[in-house]
DNA sequence: AAGCCTTCTGTAACACTGTTACACCCGCGA
DNA sequence: TCGCGGGTGTAACAGTGTTACAGAAGGCTT
């Protein structure tokens, strides 16, 4: 199929007109620029300059591209590590990173979770957060539930707060209904009528959570 | 466009080979079948036994036709209510009846979220939520934190594990690359290793949550 | 030198998708 | 009887992923 099986390391015999970390990149490019929908072998080949075909070869098609993207993104995980002295602190601090390189790839976000990935791109985080929850006297399948609920609480927001934040006109936003109708509670409407800042909801929610999670009992 | 905008209610001159509902009910099954990439609209009329520009005719094109099927499951949680006696336990089960819910619209939760309409889709519940975070004692801001919380773990929770369930082999899964290693702690890496329980996570992490949101200072 | 083999690219097609311009039927009101 | 308008059908357009097939071009063996 692609050009990695072949076995003896030989010389191309001709300058290739596109490499495979090429049709990647380009293909990397047309995702941020129009999103995974955007993403044709037609397009990718007319911005290469490429037939289709050559696109198929290099890569072999457009599921195994995408999976490919998807194995870059998760190897960026590999290097997450946690800072600061108490757990609570640690683990939080794993959350956030992972939150802040999930962000980062937008696009690729959901695309790893619908392959099924999530696990796969967790597991670096999940040792260090395994190793940070053991530290704070949790063992078994307590420890277990603490790590698991943490990474579902992490790439969950993500998830939500994807799409959350391009929506460019709610329908009926929240915030106008929660100003509409009058509420018991004037002071609550009125802060669930305000836009959601997702950095300071992620930071509460994910700290009450590992908190909750690291000193129960 | 569609028939909607007849002024005077008359009666149709010929038996219509299709309704509007027809069309919507007919979409649905399509979805739960095949999924949401399996919704064609040239599937949806041969299984009609009709032609395609009927379907248009009645639906307006396929995004509506979707935006007609997320409207419907909208308005399914309009009829959520929190039962038991403390604040903690009410919260719960909000967050469980919205759990529920949404899983028995498996295809169409991510619909919900890549349309933006999460807010719209989470007021009802979300009054209730305010409600019963309200008589728990919060109020303001940290009462709209608390409801948000609520509303990003359970939806994301959702999101990830619609995908988490359903994955039939993992590439390398998470239970076997944690059998492969030795780590430090033998019983967190064998819990680990055991396929995660949905229900039991959901409702550990939740009450977590909860119990740290509604209980803090 | 001749031929082959591998790597890489291009042409052209297939089946499928959403969408629409257009013609047609047919029953009701005038 | 005529027209109108609701509802349907035919056929096309452009776009998609994918592939059978035909080449080109350099290194290898004979």
């Amino acid at each position: 199929m692609t050009q990695e099986t072949a076995k003896p390391v030989r010389a191309p015999r001709r300058a290739p007109a596109v490499s495979r970390q090429a049709v990647l990149d380009a293909a990397t490019r047309l995702i941020e620029e129009q999103g995974v929908a955007g993403l044709s072998m037609r397009k990718l080949a007319a911005r290469l300059g490429v037939a289709v075909t050559s696109i198929y070869w290099h890569v072999g098609n457009r599921e195994a591209l995408v999976d490919e993207l998807v194995q870059e993104m998760v190897h960026g995980l590999d290097t997450l590590a946690a800072t600061g002295s108490d757990p609570v602190a640690r683990v939080l601090s794993l959350a956030t990173g992972l939150r802040r390189v999930l962000r980062e790839h937008p696009h690729l976000i959901g695309l790893v979770n619908e392959r099924g990935m999530t696990p796969a791109m967790f597991l670096p985080s999940q040792r260090a957060l395994a190793s940070e929850v053991a530290s704070a006297g949790l063992a078994g399948p307590r420890a277990a539930d603490a790590v698991r609920a943490v990474q579902y609480h992490v790439i969950g927001f993500v998830l939500v707060e994807r799409h959350t934040d391009r929506s460019p006109e709610q329908r009926p936003s929240a915030e106008e209904l929660w100003l509409a109708e009058p509420a018991a509670d004037a002071a609550l409407a009125g802060a669930l009528a305000t836009p959601v800042d997702a950095d300071r909801l992620f930071a509460v929610s994910t700290e009450a959570l590992v908190r909750a999670l690291l000193t129960k009992q």
